[in-house]
Formats: structure tokens, C-alpha cells, sequence
DNA sequence: GGAATGTGTCAAGAAAGTGTCAAGAAAAAT
DNA sequence: ATTTTTCTTGACACTTTCTTGACACATTCC
């Protein structure tokens, strides 16, 4: 249909990672210059080229020298949406599943065709373009940028400890929706849900007396009684 | 991190479409009952059921009888953006690539992995919840966004305790059928059935306050005396 | 009609959940 | 090694929610 045509009119961005010279060759020239081409060639360079350059796609081998590609996935997830799609000569199950729960949208095996990497690259595209891929949260005078780590209200920047930044950035990428106690803690604490509730509760506590104006009513992060907390948009108030 | 809990804590609706019978049977086991599933053997069966059931993501086989996946789902993207995973054991190029170019979503090549296929489609509901294109229940001036624990009354918000909010929940997964107070009680306290029913009654009581413009009235919620409650869609009146 | 059953409402005590403070433990920084 | 910051724990006051029992009302069946 469109096989050859592309999803947008301007120069999407696509950064390639790989360790190996002669994949990111390879891939570069699948991608048939229709895309603005970034590379990395570790997990580290992979990070820090993402937060520099943007890209709206992100093509990512599972084998780096440094890092786990399901590593890189998890820690972009951290603060952006954009479409991961990973190759790997891996074609074990668990590598699948690890991968693409920590957040990856494709899992491709090693040797795939220039073709099928390219058509799910545009549906991978397909999808994301819609959604406007903005990785700062504004409600009122609070404002959470998720790639920078910078939290302010009313333009003062405020100084969260790391464990009060999680549970910020947690509700940020859910924001709208309710978050369990038990996700809460899962996403700050690590997957196990050892931790308490309350431990859970104090930190809320010294987070809202840093961000909410007033933390006896708190605007922002809204408790739900017996099911967990909410962060809620000011802007969304009216609909 | 997540890899064996859900996305969302309420079963979002799946419909398996395939030919034959045995595949159905097996991606209905590998679903673990942890979906709401409905299924279609034909295209067009599949696009009818699609537009009475509205799931929540499409399982489908490129090899029906009557039409072509690839045309199902281009015939399925005129109107909706559920998640289309297509299923199938042609593994050319060419296939694939129509298949994602007409709209799907991700594309497995038979045979597979349970495991595999659940992690799939965790990553395509995960995208999809986050786009908020996951099933609102509506009906009149009532609207339950169960993903995101959010109910209006003519867009007010209205806060409901857990217990209520656990009803609500009940009635809406099983919206239009009867729930008996058996079943009630068991969704809502937990299954072992030892609640009164004159608790139940309460907690209606008090939910009708929340939700029904005259509560003595009430239109959503539906006593059927002696059986037990029933929530009535008012879209579906002029039947 | 009058009991019997099922149902809806109210209010008060019991139970569970929540927010805050402060002090000690642990971790990080110097 | 010492200081600083952060995390965790326990105690307490407070709020919300749950549950119970009393009572009113309706419907059904004798």
C-alpha cells in the first residue's frame, strides 16, 4: 500500500544503537535515507544521545558492550515513550518477554530482512505520532521535566530526594489514572513489594510539603482512601 | 518488572480470531483466563463481533475463509484503533508487510510461544492504556473509566468509597446481565461468601446516592427483586 | 386484611486507613 | 572518619469507611 512512502512529510529521527560497525552500516542503509540517522554504540552513548537528539525512534541491540539492552529500554522508559524496537540474535523466550515488558514495542530476531524492519518501523511510527511526544509535565504551577530530573513550582526549583522523585515520575507517567499503593511501591522499591505501606505514606508526606502549596489540601497528588494516589491535572478540570 | 501481572486490574476484552478451533482453544488457554475473551471464525464474523464487543486488542488469523487478515484489519482501522496482532503461518516478507501496512500492530509468525504472545500483548495494551483507548463504560449521563478509576455524573467527578466503587465495578464488567447478590458479594468482599446481604444493600444504598439522579428512581442500577442487581444501559433502550 | 419476605434508609459505634512528627539507622558525601 | 543527607520505623491523632441494628416501606402469598 504505502510500502514505500513514509508516515510523516518531514525527517523523523531514528537513532541506531549497536556495537557493531557493520549493523549500523547495514541498518543505515535500510533505512534508505529517508530518516535523520543518530548512532550509539553503547548503552551510555545510547542514553545520552537520546536525551540530546530526540529521537522519535529508537532501534536498539540487545548485546551491548556496557549495558543490557533491556537495561537501555528500561532506563529510556524512565522519562520517554518514544518507540523502542530491538534486534537481537537472541530468539530465547525469556529474552522476548524481559525486553519487551521492560518497555520495548518490537523484538526482532537477527537475521530479519531490510523490508520487515522497515514496515515495523512505520507501524511502530504509526502509532506514536499521534500522541505528541512531550516528556514535561505541567499542571498549574508545578512542572516536572522527566528528561532533565528538574521539578519546579512556580518557577522555583524544588529539590526532591531520589526516593521522592520516583514516586513523582511514577504518578507523571500515569498521570490521570490511580496508582495502587502496591504499584506505587513496586515502581520505587524495586518489583518484590516488600515494602510498607506506610513507609509508602511518609514519603507522599514529604513530597507534597515540597510541591503542594498547601500539603492539608493537596491539589496535585490526590489520595484515593484505600486504593492509593492520583495525580491530577489542573488544566483537565473543566472538560 | 512486571512480567507475569496485568496492565490494568480489571480484564480488558480480547477477541481471538481464527478458523480453527483447536488454535482458539490453545490462545484462549494462554490468555489465563485473564482477559475477557470473545471469538470469531470468519472475517466477517470478526468485524461483527469487533463492532457489538468493542475489545480492547484483536487476535487475528490471516487465514480465514472468507476474506484476508490483512483486509479485516484495513476494514477494522476505518474505525477503530484497537491493537491488531496479526497471527499466522506465512512467514514471507510480503505478508508481513501488507499485513503491517494495512494497520496491524505486530505480527507472529506460527508456531510461537504463549509466553511470547503474552508479552505482545502487554506491550500493545500498555500503549493503548496509555492513550486512554481502553474501555469507558457510558449510559446517559454516567461514564466509568474503570483504567483509570474515574466516574462522572454529567462530568462532575464523583468520589466513591472502595466498597462502592467495587459494585460499580462488578455491574459494569457484567453490564446488562444480572448480578445475584451471591455473585455481588463474592466480587466485592472476596470469595468466600460470608457477607450479609443486607450489607450489600447498604453499599448499593449509599452508591445510588452517589451516582442516580433520584435515588429513589434509580436507572442505572436496577433491583431485580429476589436475584439481585442489574446495570441498565440507557443508549440501549430503543432496541 | 395480615403475616412473611425482601428491600431501602438512617445513624452510631467499630474498624480500617491516612497524615504528621521525630528519632534512630543507613547511606552518601566530604 | 566525620558530617550531611536520606531512609525507615514507631507512635499518635485524625479522618474516612465499614458494619451493625433498628425501622419503614413495598410486594407477595396465605
Amino acid at each position: 500500500m504505502q510500502s514505500n512512502s513514509l508516515i510523516s512529510d518531514f525527517p523523523l529521527r531514528v537513532l541506531i544503537v549497536d556495537d557493531e560497525r557493520p549493523i549500523r552500516r547495514f541498518l543505515n542503509a535500510s533505512l534508505g535515507g529517508r530518516f535523520t540517522v543518530s548512532e550509539a554504540e553503547s548503552g551510555n552513548d545510547a542514553l545520552r544521545v537520546a536525551a540530546v537528539d530526540r529521537p522519535d525512534l529508537v532501534i536498539l541491540d540487545l548485546g551491548l558492550p556496557d549495558m543490557d539492552g533491556t537495561d537501555v529500554t528500561r532506563r529510556l522508559r524512565e522519562w520517554t515513550d518514544v518507540p523502542v524496537i530491538i534486534i537481537s540474535v537472541r530468539d530465547r523466550d525469556e529474552d522476548k518477554i524481559a525486553a519487551l515488558d521492560a518497555g520495548a514495542d518490537d523484538y526482532l530476531t537477527k537475521p530479519f530482512s531490510a523490508g520487515e524492519l522497515m514496515a515495523r518501523i512505520r507501524a511502530a511510527l504509526r502509532r506514536s505520532v499521534k500522541r505528541g511526544n512531550v516528556s514535561v509535565y505541567r499542571s498549574g504551577d508545578l512542572s516536572v521535566d522527566l528528561q532533565k530530573r528538574e521539578v519546579r513550582v512556580k518557577d522555583l526549583y524544588v529539590t526532591l530526594t531520589p526516593t521522592e522523585y520516583d514516586i513523582l515520575r511514577a504518578l507523571v507517567n500515569h498521570a490521570g489514572g490511580v496508582l495502587t499503593h502496591r504499584q506505587l511501591i513496586q515502581e520505587v522499591w524495586g518489583g518484590n513489594y516488600e515494602a510498607d505501606p506506610h513507609l509508602l505514606r511518609v514519603n507522599v508526606s514529604n513530597l507534597r510539603k515540597k510541591i503542594e502549596a498547601d500539603a492539608l489540601h493537596p491539589c496535585h497528588i490526590i489520595t484515593e482512601p484505600g486504593v492509593g494516589y492520583r495525580l491530577k491535572n489542573i488544566e483537565d478540570e473543566k472538560e
